[in-house]
DNA sequence: GTCTATACCGTGATAGAC
DNA sequence: GTCTATCACGGTATAGAC
C-alpha cells in the first residue's frame, strides 16, 4: 500500500515554533512522528507500541522512521524530553508572577495538570518507570530531566507556611503523586475540569 | 541445561497458608511462579517480562509454565488479583477496630503502604494502566477488583470532617494517588520508614 | 526523505516424551 | 509435572532503489 501521498505537509502550521525560521520538511516530519509517538506511548505504553504502529499513525513506512531516529529508545528519550519540557515551561511561567505561596502552588498545580491532561500536540508521558534495559547514560539523562523539574518547584514548597514537624520532602512527593496520578483516573468526557481538580488538591493540602 | 533438580521443593515452608491442608506440589509450584512473576512484572512491567524470564526465575523450563497457567495474560490476572487482595486484606483489618475517622484513615494508609512496599512474598503491582489488548472480559475483572477496593475505603473518606466545598471524590483520588505514587519514588535503602511516610501524608490532608 | 524488501531474533504457545 | 523441541508470528533494524 502506498497511503495518501501528497498530503499537505508543506502547509504545516508554523504553530508555536520556538524558532522564527520555517521548519524544513525533515523537522516537520520529525515533529509529527514525535507527536503521534507520544500519544501511542501514553496510551499503550512503550513496549506495547511498535515502530509499525508509530509509522502507520504518522502515515509513513516503518523504515522511514530510522531516518529521523536511530532507534526506538532514542525516540522514547526525545518524547520524554519534550514531555518534561512541556510541563516545566508551563509551571515555570505560571509561578513567575505570583507572590503568595499558596496561590503560587495553586497556579503551579493548574499549569501542571493542564499540560499533563492536554490532548493536543505532544502528549505528556507520565512514566512511573522507565523502560528496562536502557543504556546507563540514557537513563541518567532521563533522571536528570525529572530532577531538574522537581528542583524548580522545591522553593515553592519551601515557602509554604506548614506546621512544624512537616517533612517537606515527603510533602513534595505527596503533592506530585496526587497530581501525576490524575492522569491515571481522569476522564476527558467527565464533568470535572482539570483546573478544578488542581484547586481541590491544593485546597486539601492547605486547610 | 537441566538446572538444579531435586531442590527442596518438598520442604516448602507451609508458611502463612490460608488453608490448613499442606499444599500439593502443583500448588506450591504455582505459588512460586506467581511470586516471581509479581516481582518481574513490578520491576520491568508486563510487556517487558517474557515467559522465559519468569521460567528462569522460578527455576523451570518455559514450557512448564503452561501447565499452571493457560497464557501469560491469565498469569497477569492472577498476580493482579493477589496484589489487590493483599492490600485489601491489610487495609480492611487495619480499619476494622478504629473509631476516630482520622485515626482510621491513618491506619488505612499505614497498612496500604506497608503492603505496597513489602518486598517479601507477593510483590504488589501498582499498575497505572493495564496491558493493552486484553480481552474485554478479562479487563472487566481487573477493573472490578480495583473498584471493590476503592469502594471499601469510601465510607472512611465519607466519615472525615472535611471543610464545606470539598469534593470527596477528588479527595479520595488525591489520597490514593499520593499513596500509590510512593511506590515510584520510595528507596528501600533510604532513611524513611513506610509508616512514617503514611503518617505524613495523612497529616498533610488533615491540618 | 521516503519506500521496498528483507535479515534476524525473541516472543508466546504447543506437542509429545518421560 | 516437567522437559525438549519446535512452530508461526511480529518485533527492531538495515540496505539500497528512487
Amino acid at each position: 500500500m502506498k497511503a495518501s501521498r501528497l498530503k499537505e505537509r508543506a502547509v504545516e502550521t508554523t504553530g508555536e515554533g520556538i524558532k522564527p525560521k520555517t521548519p524544513t520538511r525533515a523537522e516537520a516530519t520529525r515533529r509529527v512522528v514525535l507527536t503521534v509517538a507520544s500519544d501511542l506511548f501514553a496510551t499503550k505504553g512503550f513496549e506495547a507500541t511498535s515502530m509499525r504502529d508509530i509509522a502507520a499513525a504518522a502515515d509513513l513506512m516503518s523504515g522511514s522512521l530510522y531516518y529521523h531516529f536511530a532507534s526506538k529508545e532514542e525516540m522514547y528519550v526525545a518524547v520524554q524530553d519534550a514531555s518534561v519540557s512541556k510541563i516545566y515551561d508551563a509551571v515555570e511561567a505560571a509561578i513567575a508572577t505570583v507572590d503568595d505561596p499558596w496561590k503560587r502552588l495553586e497556579g503551579a498545580a493548574i499549569a501542571h495538570l493542564g499540560a499533563l491532561l492536554d490532548r493536543s500536540g505532544f502528549r505528556v508521558l507520565v512514566t512511573p518507570m522507565f523502560p528496562p534495559g536502557l543504556a546507563p547514560a540514557v537513563l541518567q539523562k532521563l533522571v536528570a530531566q525529572r530532577d531538574r523539574f522537581e528542583r524548580m518547584i522545591e522553593p515553592a514548597i519551601a515557602a509554604l507556611p506548614l506546621p512544624a514537624g512537616t517533612d517537606r520532602h515527603i510533602f513534595q512527593k505527596h503533592y506530585l503523586g496526587a497530581i501525576n496520578w490524575v492522569g491515571v483516573w481522569y476522564d476527558p468526557d467527565g464533568p470535572l475540569e482539570p483546573a478544578q481538580i488542581a484547586r481541590q488538591i491544593v485546597a486539601a493540602l492547605r486547610r
